[in-house]
DNA sequence: GTGAAAGCGCTAACAT
DNA sequence: ATGTTAGCGCTTTCAC
């Protein structure tokens, strides 16, 4: 490995110089001494090593992103997340920094992966409530959440007008005819988006007379968890025989993707038996059958302005918490139909 | 920020013996001072210094995860990247390692991401041959390679078989009764699997008398060049009116949905009017309009693999290179039809 | 404009 | 079973 001290030796000057020239620090060096310092870099290939780097300096250079998924679990599958990783990524690497993947199950784990590289800041997908709290009081570095409803102050934090999607869903299947409605969506433990896009939904059904009976409100486990799934579909295809409901909001197009394809199994045919409007616009929505009429959230400007908050804190600790809120858009494609 | 010091001074010990006790080292130290230290670190939450590890004892436990995509964009948009780059993680945080993750254009980038952390090994998704050679020579640390055909020696590589892609979706076509053929796949500057499944695709094919004309053989660029796959579902649906082609081997699932979708939008129906096989069996494949019909590889599998060399070579850097080719199995939906 | 000294937090190697 | 010494590669601080 090929170091400071390597360098410096080899071009005759001190470490101090080699350092200041590599770091760009201006006016450090004369021009004659920084082009020949540069050359020996170059012919050796000298990379700085990173970790000495931000032991001694006190900062990394390094961004912690952290994905809530349970044990085992792969959150990249939903395209949500993994479109908006993505786009974290190139943020940070467009400012010079590293980011580090961890996938997290509790607030304790996310922790510790912060702490032990020294992360210079963190961005945190979808963590409940109390994690926030806990998480604010131990850390140091600037934090953004996305999504999230904490009662806690001074929280960085970019979400998306769920209370709005909900309203969205609701008056555009309400507009269409429909009365009888089911919702599905995630499980959450807390207060948060699944919950304000329910109420928001069952607020705006009641206020038109609309009706969200109890027991075609689905919560589903985070993914894979067939069986409840399964039992999901069930309901609903009956619910559908008897004439119960006519429309859903599914509150995540992923959760929809699975969805009509197990009602299609059971010979629910969407939209001529069951309509369905969804939320996130994830890219496949457009694609499958039916193409989807969803609650658009423009991802990779959430990760922009995530990334963007979080460097301004970076750069200046002492910056006050900022909480955005980005609009929300139904698009219209072809799992709705009109009631005559 | 609690550092060993901290703890030892509370404790009353030194800091070698804290450093051991929370290394684990095998009867380091008393059960008594164990228990004591431990009540120290918890009680103020010590969490070691990665770097200052990494810096002294020549290893990281950092893994990183280098995916190869054109400068801005997203490669986390194609489920296929997404879902191994998630069991990717998974698979290294079960054995303790934490993964850094980069978007890289060349070889150089990634170099730079390794050694700048000191990573103890690399994973690199669909780099070119010359790359490879580049990469081999300069690094110390293992690393493997995901679907590289390389002519160098003593890489570690999984792939899959991706001639029995080409060969199987071939058979399959043809025992459809579909003569006429077009092939769509990914620019790759060099030898590769686009090259591997195109070229063992039209052998099949011409072996049993069908065509595949080089006009009809497509290389888009990667993703977002809208304008390339208009031109492509242009004429192919030119081709497809004259009666020229009525099957097309898609040689990757993200590319068939974007293609099925431009030749909707131009009256070309699959399978109507062109039948589809694809490549990967992505996720979404199973629920996009027809379901596609598709050669399927195992991701998760894929990244188990990776992760089992690779941290055999951690383990032991004077173990022999492993080439692993994983096997591919056609999975039947509903984008061929059968030619009477 | 350049360098020397000190030390970041930790562990390897050698004591005891 | 525990402590001491030295040093990883770099930057901060202060001196010239």
């Amino acid at each position: 490995m090929v170091t400071l001290k390597d360098i410096a030796k080899e071009a005759g000057v001190s470490m101090m110089t080699v350092s200041r020239i590599v770091n760009g620090t201006p006016g450090a060096a004369s021009e004659e001494t920084a082009r020949r310092v540069l050359a020996v870099v170059k012919k050796r290939g000298y990379v700085p090593n990173a970790s000495a780097r931000a032991l001694v300096s006190r900062n990394s250079r390094l961004i912690a992103a952290c994905l809530l998924a349970v044990k085992g679990a792969n959150p990249l599958e939903d395209p949500y997340n993994a479109q908006f990783l993505g786009a974290l990524v190139n943020e940070t690497r467009a400012r010079g920094y590293d980011l580090m993947l961890r996938f997290v199950e509790s607030f304790d784990e996310a922790t510790r992966g912060i702490r032990s590289w020294n992360a210079d800041g963190a961005v945190f997908n979808g963590l409940p409530d109390r994690h926030i709290r806990a998480l604010e009081e131990q850390h140091p570095v600037p934090i953004v959440f996305t999504d999230c409803y904490t009662s806690a102050r001074q929280v960085n934090c970019v979400g998306i007008d769920d209370t709005k999607g909900g309203r969205l869903a609701a008056a555009y299947l309400l507009s269409h005819g429909h009365r009888r409605f089911a919702f599905c969506g995630f499980y959450q433990a807390e207060e948060g988006v699944m919950l304000h896009r329910l109420t928001s939904f069952r607020k705006t059904v009641c206020a038109s007379g609309g009706t969200l009976p109890e027991d075609l409100i689905f919560s589903l486990p985070h993914r894979t968890m067939q069986a409840a799934l399964k039992d999901c579909a069930e309901r609903l295809s009956a619910a559908c025989a008897r004439g119960e409901v006519t429309a859903a909001f599914v509150a995540a197009d992923i959760l929809a993707v699975d969805l009509i394809e197990a009602l299609a199994a059971r010979g629910v045919r969407v939209p001529e038996d069951l309509s369905i409007v969804g939320f996130d616009n994830v890219p496949i929505s457009a694609h499958i059958a039916p193409p989807l009429t969803t609650i658009a959230q423009d991802v990779p400007r959430k990760a922009k302005c995530a990334a963007e908050i979080l460097f301004r804190h970076i750069e200046d600790p002492k910056a006050p918490a900022e909480s955005i809120t980005l609009d929300l858009t139904l698009v219209e494609r072809g799992s709705v139909r009109t009631l005559s």
